[in-house]
DNA sequence: CTATTGACTACCG
DNA sequence: TCGGTAGCCAATA
């Protein structure tokens, strides 16, 4: 039962070390975790993150596209978000995506 | 218990 | 990035 709740508390931590301006996906933290196979847990926990100081802004899926937009607020507020940091978006994807991606491992 | 769904990713053509 | 399909794991009905 904590297992879950674990790996969820874990996705909030890699979620708060994200460097401002920066982006990572869900692939990358479910690997970080140990859980290669989790992506969609990942993105599971960002739903639940909701309340908490979780910057889900900057995560997004391993293509830099926005899925989870409509989980914020509207319709493009996480878009915004995003741009505040100096992040391009572009049709709901990061510009230059590689630049601006995060890992975890590597920061690790 | 099974079936469906989802903020994903990899593979195939 | 190019669309469809399959695999994945957990939550929900």
């Amino acid at each position: 039962m904590q297992d879950s709740a674990l790996f969820f508390d874990k996705c909030y931590d890699v979620v708060r070390r994200i460097p401002y301006g920066k982006v990572t996906s869900y692939g990358a933290i479910a690997r970080y975790l140990g859980a290669a196979k989790g992506a969609r847990m990942v993105g599971y926990a960002m739903t639940a993150s909701h309340g908490k100081d979780v910057p889900a802004h900057r995560v997004v899926n391993r293509k830099g596209l926005l899925t989870g937009k409509h989980h914020f607020e509207g319709t493009n507020l996480m878009q915004q978000l995003l741009e505040s940091e100096g992040i391009k978006i572009e049709d709901n994807k990061v510009i230059e995506f590689e630049s601006v991606f995060w890992d975890p491992v590597k920061s690790h």
